[in-house]
DNA sequence: TTTTGTGAACTAGTTCACAGCT
DNA sequence: AGCTGTGAACTAGTTCACAAAA
């Protein structure tokens, strides 16, 4: 007796703070599953991740009714079904470009190994790079090579990893090669067509919200 | 003939995506200045950046009066005025938590450092660690020492940069040390007092939100 | 004339509250 | 009885449009 099971694809369009949740609510979902629970309503899950129940239902609700009234939502079920509607039932390919420090370390970084993500090149322009590997094996291509590596290792995601000078011309070249999504580590924001998602994580536009935040309290108490 | 300087405490709470943006407008000055721009409208940062005119002179609005009717923004003065609000007139010390590949990487990253925040030390409990330090010569201390070397240091922001099974604790024990500000890393929202700002940057929800977009591509040619 | 600073209008996102299913 | 799914109410954020300043 388990799953009703009624997916159904988004008909309006989701806002980017929904997807966002529900990457969330998994998460959530996979520390239930591993403690055992089996079933969990929109409101103990709120209660224990500090999030708003209502939110919850509204944000499953756009792609299907997931839940049993009187019930809640099954753990197993729910998880399986956001797993899918976030894509991540299939294994999803990606390439960091940039072989220095900070592409280093995300080429070897666990937390995207766990949900399903495969770390397969790494892209550099330096010669003394090119043909080593991260220290977990990640290899590293020269990026005049990215169009028939892309091709051949069907590569779905770029990170960019690149010094802020090199971002755009890096990013082209990762358009050009027919990658339709880029995670963005590069300050500023950069120029893509239309058909390709770019995400920006900003360093130093987070650091700088932290600074304003202290700089506020040490107004505060003039 | 220079700045009117009517620089006002904002009295209305100024939201985060507000001061986000503040800090982008200051990368864009900073572009414009080391150009020879000397003056700039609200229209013509709007154009050049695919920002809005009226949501710049709205944000800008918080904080006091910078334009001058009929001229727009001296580009020195409101870069000046945006670096006081934004409390980057001072250094800011900041601490990784931390030694990992991701923490060595941010260590080290250069962006952290050009907007004038010095990245003062790093912390692990692996013994191997401790003593050395990174390729650019921050030093790693024993996570024991924390609350001394905060205090010696005068340290004002940390970046958490540890397994997500420690990042809780590790926290803790930054709070407990009398930090008010941490930049954090690892997945997954962690408790803090109200009086600590913790702003979180998580990579899996990032690449998670670009699986999405892939998947709905995939969707929509059936 | 040009462009700011800002109330007013609009749009997006969140939360409430309850009908209806199990 | 309990909890979902959802319209309706509310809150936050953005954009418009224009009076006032230089």
């Amino acid at each position: 007796m388990n799953s009703p099971n009624k997916r159904r694809l988004a008909a309006e369009p989701v806002s980017e703070l929904t997807t966002n949740r529900l990457s969330v609510y998994l998460r959530c979902l996979s520390q239930l599953e591993s403690d055992g629970v089996e079933t969990i309503s929109s409101q103990a899950l709120a209660e224990q991740f500090h999030l708003n129940a209502a939110q919850i239902r509204k944000d499953l609700a756009y792609f299907g009714e997931f839940g049993v009234r009187g019930v809640g939502y099954y753990v197993k079920d729910l998880k399986r079904n956001l797993r899918q509607i976030l894509g991540l039932d299939r294994k999803l390919r990606v390439a960091v470009m940039g072989a220095g420090n900070l592409g280093l370390a995300l080429a070897d970084y666990p937390g995207f190994r766990r949900e399903g993500f495969e770390i397969v090149t790494m892209f550099d322009v330096a010669d003394a790079k090119i043909g080593d590997q991260s220290r977990s094996g990640v290899p590293i291509h020269d990026l005049k090579d990215l169009k028939k590596v892309v091709r051949k290792e069907h590569i779905d995601i770029a990170v960019i990893a690149v010094p802020a000078e090199s971002a755009q011309q890096v990013l082209d070249q990762v358009v050009a090669a027919g990658i339709k999504a880029v995670l963005n580590f590069s300050p500023g924001s950069l120029k893509v067509p239309a058909d390709v998602k770019i995400k920006g994580v900003d360093l130093t536009v987070s650091l700088e919200s932290l600074s304003f935040y202290l700089a506020q309290d040490s107004d505060a108490q003039k």
